[in-house]
DNA sequence: AACCTACATGAACATATATTCATATATTGA
DNA sequence: TCAATATATGAATATATGTTCATGTAGGTT
């Protein structure tokens, strides 16, 4: 399981501590894990979790950016679900690991 | 893969919050992954980093804190080590997720 | 066009965080 | 005990970040 030490180039730390970043924040941990069981409105997320639609709408920005959720337009209402398998399963991971203590 | 939704407790969300909070900052990462190939004291890792002794030793402090490094005393020297299999294991996934690409 | 509804955006604010500098503590050896 | 080395700590500072409020925009309906 010991593996050899390679020396970590910007682009690569910068992916890595941005997508940790994304996953450090408790509103967007909320959300991700939220959308880890289907893909709902930014209302309904923010009502889900109790949040203003503008914080839900920040976040989900954020999320956006980073191409760790996609959302499909219904007529005014934009439908968000996650878009990147591994990040999730990171997400789930964690969480469940977090659960045994 | 699809699993089912399940409110996340407050406690549930710190720690995996914070996990991550640990794993979002270069300067941990670094840290981190070069103390997944084996143990070092705090001046080797600032040297090999190019980092301030203080800020090795203050970023040391937060991984501690967190359980993810420990260390061993000789004479004046702490050699510190990685202290959590699955923070690690998580971080060198993506690692080598970033990598391609 | 006027009016909803849903969502996005920008500014402002408060808070959190990382780094640096200066200094403290601790262990060893002379 | 004094000096030297290794590490830790605290204060200060600059920067980043999350939330809120107010407002903008876009699509749908009448």
């Amino acid at each position: 399981m010991e593996q050899q030490y390679e020396q970590l180039d910007e682009e690569t730390l910068f992916i890595v501590s941005q997508t940790f970043k994304a996953l450090s924040d408790p509103t967007r941990i909320r959300i991700l894990h939220l959308l880890s069981s289907g893909e709902f409105s930014v209302t309904e997320i923010a009502n889900r979790l109790s949040l203003l639609q503008s914080t839900v709408s920040h976040q989900l920005r954020f999320l956006k950016n980073l191409r760790l959720v996609k959302y499909r337009r219904e007529g005014t209402t934009l439908y968000y679900s996650h878009d990147d398998e591994h990040v999730l399963h990171i997400l789930e991971q964690t969480i469940r690991h977090a659960r045994d203590h």
